[in-house]
DNA sequence: AAAATAATCTAATCATGATTAGATTACCAG
DNA sequence: CTGGTAATCTAATCATGATTAGATTATTTT
């Protein structure tokens, strides 16, 4: 059996955005090491030249997917537009970033009961590295929500929003918008501009004074 | 080594409650046919004389929860209250069923890409039965969705509700409320009557006319 | 060109979880 | 009480996926 000719083109973002494009279509429990590399026309045994093991890898992904949504949330959250134009651009980002970027969509639908789940929790002491990472990557997601807490909140004291839990109206808002990454398709009849403006229609509408 | 005591006290109920169990606690990938069966004091083998296999477990806790779910929310969409009133008791149906029962939370929150996935599809050949009543709970699950559907269309038909994309209204409501399952936690703030009110009252300010 | 290094391959090992087989226990019927 | 059946146990098998080890190839450096 001829050995197949070994390929040095692929690069260590090639595997990541591979990693990413098999956990949105396949789930997290049928992502295997094997699907991965034959993404990239490897096998499965060439990524951990790139990544010490697999949680290293999936955690890459959720990595760059919060890195890449925070990058454009942030810069919103901070500018000086008022409050309802600032939720409006923010619940665009994330939901485009849910329809066109697979890490975003990994990082926020498929970080749930996971491989940050309470059930990994007890073998932290095994690799205090990743167990490390997990916490930032918690950290960063924590971040995501209050951004979007702290423009309701604005927009409520300044009288643009009417008073409402903010914790439970933004965890209504975040859910809507990860459920997205769920049954997003990209032959459906609406691309993911069109769904944020429709999403934030309805969320500015229920946030509208009286 | 003694043998351990055999316990027939044990039914399928209990056994399928406890599957629902760890199903919320560990997710569906670290769900183990011996953490179920640890559940209820028996061995993984014993679990194999109630059910056929371990697809077959995790689908009848999906079937009881959507079973569940359905029974409540179809007489509500039948009932003759008006359209807001109707919501706002689905809603709370929805959002409660999964606070309260962990095979709605199953039903809903874990059938994204595990059991019912494309990758298991391919499988189909191998067991019919679980393919047919795969199909069947898919169908199910679309009704629920239907039925959401059908009362806000009625409230906008009835100018009750300003007109939305319903199609889309409805995913992002759902979405909301499923994603409940993934954040509730028992010993949080509020119970699930309590988050249910306020998302209710969210979306029904959203759909409110002009 | 030769040597060193990076990257990949095949083959194999290991661990884990699903499941089976047969022995055993618990319960029920006659 | 005996026999039959339901239910469970222990031990073992099997399959699969993660990972390692060493050989090999591709690329870079000297």
């Amino acid at each position: 059996m001829a050995r197949k000719p070994a390929d040095q083109s692929v690069n260590k973002e090639d595997i990541l955005l591979a990693a990413a494009d098999v956990l949105q279509r396949n789930g997290y429990e049928s992502t295997t090491m094997k699907d991965i590399a034959a993404e990239v026309n490897l096998t499965a045994a060439s990524l951990y030249h790139h990544f010490r093991n697999k949680d290293a890898l999936l955690l890459a992904v959720l990595e760059a997917g919060i890195d890449h949504i925070l990058g454009q949330i942030e810069p919103i959250a901070a500018s000086n537009y008022p409050a309802d134009h600032k939720l409006r651009l923010m619940i665009h980002a994330h939901v485009t970033g849910l329809t066109d970027n697979t890490a975003v969509g990994a990082a926020m639908v498929f970080e749930i009961k996971s491989l940050v789940s309470v059930k990994t929790a007890p073998d932290d002491g095994r690799d205090p590295e990743v167990a490390e990472r997990r916490r930032a990557f918690i950290a960063r997601r924590d971040q995501f929500e209050r951004l979007f807490r702290a423009v309701i909140q604005e927009g409520i004291e300044r009288g643009l929003f009417c008073p409402v839990d903010v914790p439970i109206f933004v965890k209504t808002l975040l859910g809507a918008q990860n459920w997205v990454g769920v049954w997003y398709r990209p032959d459906g009849r609406l691309n993911g501009d069109e769904i944020a403006d429709r999403m934030a229609d309805t969320f500015l509408r229920a946030l509208q004074p009286a």
